[in-house]
DNA sequence: GTCTATACTGGGATAGAC
DNA sequence: GTCTATCCCAGTATAGAC
């Protein structure tokens, strides 16, 4: 039995069968997720990503030409993922219409959790400005959601920031796994809770408790 | 003249003198801080801090032990200046009292824009949970700033919050290198400018604009 | 206190078979 | 579409001289 089906993150796979080379990229895309959002770009392996995907490492390079091709689609993967979600928030809102736009937005932005890895990965990609083809990347994609801000919400600069600012700090939340030590620790456990106002029982259940040292 | 004094971004040092063990730590801490902060933890070397520095790379590691341990050094010295920092504005808050407190705070969070690489190595810093050593040191360094705000300003939870993530957009615009497309890209203007509601000129005379591709 | 030389390892990428 | 074998560079760390 050569054929590794370890640890995949993804959606059950009947053993047997060959995928298409786009079913394979999406099943890659969401390994490389977890493997970037937990170590970064440069601390991420190919060997890593393709572990978590069950294929080899060539295989994975293969398929994207290199890492950073790779980290560029998982990026671009995760802003079209992240800007659906609030899309899909706004128009609940205008409908439903029971509780305010913001809420419902910060709340989709919470849940965006269960795809893992996904706003550490943005987070990385942000510090990584100075890289010639990630940072333009990651420009342009926070870009996109100040744009989303802006011009579908319709908020003004200074609300508009305001739920970025909010937004980053979850992600930062998120990205110091501040879970592993809530309620052990009383101070974390305070600062956690004051980040997370509302939504705390649902980020306490969502949140990888265990299997995130992959 | 093998003694190499290259892109030192430290303060001038006498070429000929030999410097003090902690002389040396402290001017590898600070060419650490630039390299760290725009390639990360895992993606600068020991060798770019040593260029950096205007020291040997071996000589980097004998004085650290490791590069994780330059690392943990170097986010404790960041913590160590940015209190200092902070509680310097309080101070001055509370003596001269013209302009809040926030406000004082605020602007210094800003002005160590001039400590290069600071808001970004600790940016790096805290996405860094899944790391044991780093993870730990990352988790309890936040917890700090956050019981500064609370006891020592005198913050209530929520506006501790604000105060924080109004703070991880800063170092997330500094991260993105925004600057280096302001002016040339409306989007980015926009963006740019609403994140930094004051402070926009001294702002711009401050951040790198050229000299950051190290 | 600081360097040069170097050992050792890990990881991205390529070649080529199936 | 996917693997195995492998090349090769980059990068941390050590040994030991000055």
């Amino acid at each position: 039995m050569t054929s590794a089906a370890p640890t995949d993150p993804d959606v059950g796979e009947e053993p047997g069968r060959r995928l298409s080379s786009q079913e394979r990229r999406a099943q890659i895309i969401l390994a490389a997720l977890t493997v970037f959002g937990s170590r970064g770009y440069e601390g991420a392996t190919t060997d890593q990503v393709a572990k978590a995907a069950g294929v080899s490492q060539p295989y994975v390079v293969r398929l994207f030409g290199s890492k950073e091709n790779l980290f560029l689609a998982t990026i671009e993967f995760s802003l079209d993922r992240l800007l659906a979600a609030f899309r899909a928030a706004l128009a609940a809102s205008d409908e439903g219409g029971e509780r305010p736009v913001g809420k419902r937005i910060g709340e989709a932005y919470v849940d965006l959790i269960e795809v893992r890895g996904l706003h550490q990965t943005l987070a990385h990609a942000y510090l990584l400005g100075s890289n010639p083809a990630i940072g333009a990347a990651a420009r342009q994609g926070f870009v996109r959601v100040w744009r989303f801000f802006r011009d579908e919400v319709g908020l003004d600069a200074d609300e508009a920031r305001t739920f970025l600012a909010e937004g980053m700090l979850i992600s930062t939340m998120i990205g110091l796994r501040i879970v592993d030590d809530y309620g052990s620790d009383p101070q974390i456990t305070e600062l956690f809770r004051a980040c997370f106002p509302n939504k705390l029982p649902h980020v306490l259940e969502v949140l990888p408790r265990n299997e995130h040292r992959l």
